[in-house]
DNA sequence: AGCAAGTGTCTGGTCATACCAGACTAGCGA
DNA sequence: TCGCTAGTCTGGTATGACCAGACACTTGCT
């Protein structure tokens, strides 16, 4: 890296360097702002502005009072920039975010069906028993959630951490779309309801092929659902929230 | 939204609203510190603090002496991202983003031989050419550039622009590991030249299956390479570069 | 002795002010 | 007309003071 025109950038730079390296370990505490002064030999404005900055990262999680931590990067920051990249990229469909959902999932899929432990699968049935119900009575208030679970669920039992950190950074983009998709529509929700259990029993049948099939299948009646085209692609974020 | 505990925050928020709405369009350039003080009623360390957040987010560009632009935030700042998530998140493993970029390749292959226009079949062929000389000329000091730019340019042959920003994302991940791939490695490279044409083939008949096999098949193939777990899991980084 | 309230001192949060330094621009002088 | 220069925009850094949340230790009451 070497060049660093401002001292903020060099700290925030060796800070950044602290926590990949591990000198900073996550969850850990990091030293208080007055004792970085000296540790980096500038003044606390620039500490501060390099903790904000990574902050703004989501690497670090500051607490009025409490030291500051190491904080797990997690899907949330990771769900903050995608919104960004979108909108700032021109105006996004719907379609393209669930072209890559279908991409994402197909694998998960696969993948879920070949490594899920018992326990998974045994919580992804009470999931699916759930989203039943939630379609039958609440007219899907929960249903949107029980949904992604048993999404999320699926893209855990693939043993890849990367999987259900991008499914998550995506759903705030789908979450309202499988809303309207279902919303009021038996037809729909009967179709969901089964798809899901298709899914569910592929993968206890550890039949990778199928259950990418089913998936596909599943998504892509789900992309055929109508969108007014002017709702808002993004809704609030925080992504320094804590 | 509504809470805000810190006044950095609440200003924070504000921008990043003023970003994704539009307000402060991309590219263009925002208010000076001294008028968003007053814009925001708070101190100029609260100002600069709300904008270091927005800056380690990759929002916005900030250069001494020029106003503050708003940044396209490209797959760089997400590239960032990924090696601090993975290094927090337990066991990384090359294996895991590989399999990631197999979900999404698959489905750029596909998709690809699907939409591709004529223009970008013909700069994939030149690709293929330039990967081919590189590879038989100077031992892959450009092929993996180039490489790289192969799999770009059939991303962006999708016509959806989340799959070459994912990818680009993903690369700067895994490119080394694609060097140690083929290096010094004439068996290796030269399936991997195969590999490339027999894709490149498929998108050209608009064969999408056959683009997905291609890739995938490529992409397994690829992901045998042996990588000494000693080596570091990321370089230098600097989210803020100007 | 045991529990509760209180207080000291850690932590981060905010502010005003002054000054430094890069970048642009208008205006002066050759 | 051209080129240099100085003014004044912009962000960058520093100091020092003070506010406010969190916590631990001490004190004092029951």
């Amino acid at each position: 890296m070497v060049e660093a025109s401002t001292s903020t950038q060099t700290v925030f730079q060796k800070m950044l360097l602290n926590v990949q390296s591990g000198i900073w370990e996550t969850g850990a505490k990091i030293p208080s702002e007055r004792s970085l002064i000296d540790q980096f030999g500038v003044s606390r404005i620039a500490i501060r502005e390099a903790l904000s900055m990574l902050r703004g990262l989501g690497v670090l999680e500051i607490n009025h009072g409490q030291r500051t931590r190491v904080k797990t990067v997690d899907a949330v920051t990771l769900g903050h920039l995608l919104p960004l990249m979108l909108s700032s990229g021109g105006q996004q469909t719907f379609d393209q975010v669930f072209e890559v959902r279908l991409a994402i999932e197909s694998q998960t899929a696969s993948q879920a069906a070949r490594r899920r432990t018992s326990e998974q699968l045994e919580r992804l049935k009470e999931l699916l028993a759930s989203f039943r119900d939630a379609m039958r009575n609440d007219g899907n208030t929960n249903a949107q959630a029980i949904d992604l679970e048993f999404h999320l669920e699926i893209a855990r039992a693939t043993a890849n951490p990367l999987f259900p950190v991008l499914l998550e950074a995506l759903a705030g983009f789908v979450s309202f779309a499988q809303k309207a998709s279902c919303q009021n529509d038996s037809e729909r929700s009967q179709r969901a309801v089964l798809a899901h259990e298709s899914i569910f029993e592929a993968i206890r049948d550890a039949d990778a092929d199928r259950a990418r099939v089913e998936m596909e299948s599943h998504l892509r009646y789900s992309m055929t659902r109508k969108i007014r085209p002017d709702e808002p692609l993004f809704d609030d974020s925080d992504p320094s929230a804590h």
